[in-house]
DNA sequence: AAAATTTATTTAACATATTAAATAAAACCA
DNA sequence: TGGTTTTATTTAATATGTTAAATAAATTTT
């Protein structure tokens, strides 16, 4: 067997298109000993305030399980706290500290610098064009 | 902090889309066991026969030190053999089983199926037209 | 209201990812 | 040749991903 696909792989493109724009920006997270979900934890408290892990599970992408130990590593590293929900003993809701959303602010202004950067690189249009089509391939229906 | 960021949040994106094409395929690879690390290690071989670990990690896109665990477990499952080089005693050269094989040419008819489904769902030249622009973003320099 | 069901999260067990350090064989070199 | 450097892979330690099962609080049902 010599070559049995004659497709393009394109979760590997995906995954490989992914990395390409991590890189860039990967190393201004790693400097405050940020992790890619941790990142995008602060990411969604930085944007909705105070939020029930579940809402964080669904907006950052990550399991309920494995949210649970990123939480526990960022609660111990100061970046957040969690309280359960008085409304909802079940429920638990995850705040920023001072110093999570100082985190944000300082890295929300690099982010924005490198899609000034990715702009300038491939060109606004076909971004624009890309966001279109990815949105199209997440908008599949799901038989 | 209310909307501190501008821009679509492209890893996220490519991340969705990523999960939004698996999720159609995934399935079929959990019927024979497989996990996506797995599966893309045996596509390899079955695009290359014997193939060093090397490449293996270079081509499917998983680092070293994965590598070595997943290799081992496939190994236990009878799905891939390894053995030294003899030219090189430092490099180790893997095969797929006749387990492996078949099961690589098995799922290979699905996921050829799988891309007819998705061309006909999102249109032949948008996916050329996504195709493209994820070259675009992977060709990106790494400075 | 008590029992059954649903919802929110965690625990458990295993697989994979990531970085640094270790190991060992091959290549290089003074 | 003997020592140094490079290359290929593995080990170690920690973090995250994944599925199933457990827990516990709220909701629904009878």
């Amino acid at each position: 067997m010599t070559q049995p696909f004659t497709h393009r792989n394109l979760p590997s493109l995906l995954l490989q298109a992914r990395e390409a724009v991590m890189t860039h920006y990967r190393p201004g997270l790693r400097v405050h000993g940020l992790s890619d979900p941790q990142w995008r934890v602060l990411r969604v408290l930085g944007e909705h305030g105070a939020v029930e892990t579940g809402r964080i599970a669904r907006e950052a992408f990550i399991l309920g399980p494995s949210l649970t130990g990123v939480l526990t590593r960022m609660e111990r590293d100061g970046l957040i706290a969690r309280q359960r929900d008085p409304q909802d003993q079940r429920s638990t809701v995850v705040e920023a500290t001072a110093k999570g959303l100082k985190l944000v602010q300082r890295l929300s202004h690099t982010i924005e610098a490198h899609y000034d950067w990715l702009e300038k690189s491939i060109g606004a249009d076909k971004l624009a064009q890309l966001y279109a089509l990815l949105d199209d391939l997440i908008e599949l229906e799901q038989p």
